[in-house]
DNA sequence: CTGAAAGCGCTTACAG
DNA sequence: CTGAAAGCGCTTACAG
């Protein structure tokens, strides 16, 4: 592979000036310098055989050409799911000959401006915020997001309705959840899952819980809906066993809904070191449909998926057409062993 | 927040001509234009007003600056480890102000070029490859290796023994893993994972698992051995089956060492259907140590850990200090339940 | 100690 | 239809 060329070398060995080149070489140019087809044929053969690649960098500061590259926004407790969705979208935005610049926000504000400044210096194409729940998170974006290019949020920002976001419809698979546990014979459904205040998505599960209890004709009792409380200064371990305590034993519930699949993974683990058979005492559903885990289980776990192909196909169309963020993505229930 | 401001009209408001400005502005520059402590305050009140930030564009066109970018290679057969590698390796970039640029690599050896050519273009400081396990991958890496920056590779691609690669000793844990076993009482020790010939890290799984058994003065038996062949049209549960089958029935082995923790689990999900119990009749190991998964199965589940906390800094170190490659990480034994 | 100027590679408005 | 030139924002060799 021959040396890097550039137009003006291009141009030296076609015998013709550098802008021929360019006209050229862009097609679509608004210029209005024009060449015959001879010297064209010269010219792409010129830069076919010596590998030209426009510079980058140059086209840029010209004000001209665009990088190519999408910020994505995540954090360090980035779930699963999240995880499953990296691939996915990046697999799209390479349709889109866009490349992924992974931006990793922490819990300080100052770090996130940094790095927000910093995917200014890159002149993006576009910023996907997958993660954006930071402290201080509306004075931030409020601050940026006009300097930012186009920006989709993977649903709105705390107080930022206003936004362009692809959301998830969490409500959905829960609700489907409930009636698919009720069609089976479950009347003690419990929800169990992590602080609700904080999180949107966790709100929306337990809309998705009551809307189904509706529609099943079941009561609602608080004493099934077990929420983990922050700053209790309890270990994980100690959240799930006093949660299996409560549900199972103090409620009597017969279904439990889990947050995420982690915690219906260790639900499950807790159950068996109590002996309370699933899906036999206790069904059980998680949440995120994480590959591998579900499948892997015994009993297979049902899981309420939201679709990382159908969510990172939206979360790159939108970057150019905010048609694709008008409708939410259903989140759905996937029956498997752990309810049957 | 005021709009970009630049060189030439901090120089304006400061009553310099630009040169000044950019003086001040790289300290450490080799340029020999010195201005005074007066000037240099007044310039650098106005830079931190206006809120300048030097246009990186303009500073790698002009053959200085460099991007910090680091470009990653991984693929999509990416492993659930690789995954929790990102993380890490994101913050320990982050620590040398680099940022990660994701190149996910398929099987077409076409498109493997034309994203490394896309790395030329963004001027990358270094690239890390976390896979590169591509088709024709000598060819293409050996075009590319001499115009790419800095090279890092997560063990040495194939045939290529040359290059600057941080390596994992996946042997280790598996030797730990067996005498761990022989000194639980175990003697009819299994290894069971995927097609070995094309990956070197399922090689070397098999050279610890020959190392242990000597370690440990067991004789090496090949009918406990169980490798999927690539090809066969089997499906993965069809496979587990047949292993768990060949394995504990016919071989009559009493632990089995998984490839990875994937395998782990199915294993633990075909032995349980199958009313063989984990750990009394058969200890299982896992490998990769994925969290959320050793920890949520019941029992929980013995695996191979290599540090991602430690390959991930091993692998940004290299970018820039080759010693930092010259020592394998050692994979280690973590032991829980499934093994005792 | 300070300023004027060249040039990185490109696109495009302008003149011939 | 073709060429000469300006300018994006920056660093640095050079002249005063």
């Amino acid at each position: 592979m021959p040396e890097r060329i550039n137009q003006k070398e291009i141009a030296r060995l076609a015998n013709v000036c550098q802008a021929a080149v360019s006209a050229v070489l862009n097609p679509n140019a608004r210029g209005n310098t024009k060449v015959s087809s001879e010297v064209r044929e010269r010219i792409l053969r010129i830069a076919d055989e010596y590998n030209y690649r426009p510079n980058l960098q140059a086209r840029i500061l010209r004000g001209n050409g665009c990088s190519n590259l999408v910020g994505v926004l995540i954090d360090p407790q980035i779930s699963l799911f999240f995880y499953d969705l990296l691939l996915p979208l990046e697999i799209e935005l390479r349709k889109r000959h866009k490349r992924m610049l992974i931006g990793q926000i922490g819990d300080n504000p100052e770090e996130t401006e940094s790095l927000l400044r910093n995917f200014l210096d890159h002149n993006l194409d576009g910023v996907i915020a997958i993660h954006h729940d930071v402290r201080d998170s509306e004075r931030i974006f409020r601050a940026f997001l006009p300097l930012l290019p186009q920006t989709v949020f993977l649903n709105h920002p705390e107080g930022m309705p206003d936004t362009r976001a692809v959301c998830i419809d969490y409500a959905n698979g829960v609700r489907e959840a409930v009636l698919h546990l009720a069609a089976g014979g479950r009347r003690r459904i419990a929800l169990c899952m992590d602080d609700a205040e904080r999180y949107l998505s966790m709100r929306m599960r337990a809309d998705g819980y009551r809307q189904g209890l509706v529609q099943a004709g079941l009561p609602f009792d608080s004493g099934l809906m077990f929420i983990r409380r922050p700053g209790t200064g309890c270990t994980f371990e100690e959240v799930i066993s006093d949660a299996v305590e409560t549900l199972a034993n103090r409620s009597g519930a017969d279904a439990v809904i889990a947050g995420n699949d982690e915690w219906a993974l260790a639900l499950l683990k807790e159950l068996n070191r109590r002996r309370i058979s699933v899906p036999d005492r206790i069904a059980l559903v998680g949440y995120g449909n994480v590959r591998n885990i579900c499948r892997s289980t015994a009993p297979e776990l049902t899981s309420i998926h939201h679709g990382t192909e159908e969510v990172a196909c939206k979360l790159a169309r939108a970057l150019t057409d905010p048609a694709a963020a008008e409708q939410p993505v259903l989140s759905r229930l996937v029956i498997r062993e752990s309810t049957v």
